[in-house]
DNA sequence: ATAATTTCCTACTGAAATAGTAGGATAAAT
DNA sequence: ATTTATCCTACTATTTCAGTAGGAAATTAT
């Protein structure tokens, strides 16, 4: 079982797609902005997220990437599954096979923790995290930034404020 | 974060090392022949185990390891903890800094995915798995499987089973 | 003493995965 | 025609895993 940043920048890149989904298709390269994630890379997790449909994209000017479903439709767990990331903490992929085609010692204990983390993680929506305040705050922090960048002038943001 | 076959095997180590600890020291020899688990392995995760305070050694013919505290105050968290397996799944060690010193979008899902483990797996001792009618069954198919290859005869077995 | 057993310690290694980079092809909008 | 954007394949440096190898040091038994 692993969860490196594989995982956690499809499920950030995902939670942006909703956040952002009320702009119609949203480009890599906004996502890549935002989130600090190479565009090349994007790419790469995009391909097997569309391949698991769960977004779709159209291509290009304004074209980019949409949620097939609805927020509270996907949960974070399809999308770690979706780029290769098993949450899966045996060893024989819940076989039983561990050892010589039997169980090996702590074979239920892994099973056991696997179905731990699986239900964890199915059971968190995107809409439940756009929803979170901690989330929103981060959100709109990093609305900010990129405004920032886009228009080189920090003084409209002081207004702003 | 990455539970892979060093820290299941350190489990499992620790785990037979319980099972066996009335026998006085357990050698690696034992458990590489019980767990099939390469004894130069073994020895790399026992020198973390050892420096954590879990086991205890002595040398020489007769010689071994054991638990350093009873089954039930060791658990499966500080086992994994020992062999460099965090069971972090932040990118930023839950500092909260993981995007340009600020916390990335998704940073709050993870530090609670890691809690919800990291309970879980602090919660459950080996005398807990010691317990496990699963476990005590494997177990003594492999005292079985080791007796059968000690004195080379499947009579005796036969006979018992 | 000597031999056998067992831990202890360091260095090396093949294979796999991560986290990218690079370069270009294809499709759609202005 | 140009720009924007997805799409696709191949390559790569780095790291880690999982294990091998070889020997030193300590302890027990003969």
């Amino acid at each position: 079982m692993r969860l490196t940043t594989k995982g956690r920048y499809a499920v950030t890149a995902m939670l942006d797609l909703a956040l952002h989904q009320d702009k119609g298709p949203i480009s890599l390269a906004d996502i890549s902005g935002r989130q600090e994630i190479s565009l090349s890379y994007l790419e790469q997790l995009f391909a097997k997220l569309r391949k698991k449909n769960l977004v779709t994209s159209t291509r290009g000017p304004g074209g980019g990437y949409c949620l097939t479903k609805t927020p509270d439709e996907i949960f974070v767990a399809d999308i770690i599954d979706a780029v290769d990331e098993s949450v899966d903490a045996t060893n024989c992929n819940r076989q039983g096979d561990c050892q010589d085609g039997l169980t090996c010692l702590t074979h239920h204990l892994w099973a056991d923790l696997s179905d731990q983390i699986h239900q964890f993680l199915s059971g968190i929506s995107l809409g439940n995290l756009v929803e979170r305040k901690e989330i929103k705050a981060v959100s709109s922090r990093q609305s900010q930034v990129e405004a920032e960048k886009g228009n080189g002038s920090s003084i409209i943001m002081a207004e702003l404020g």
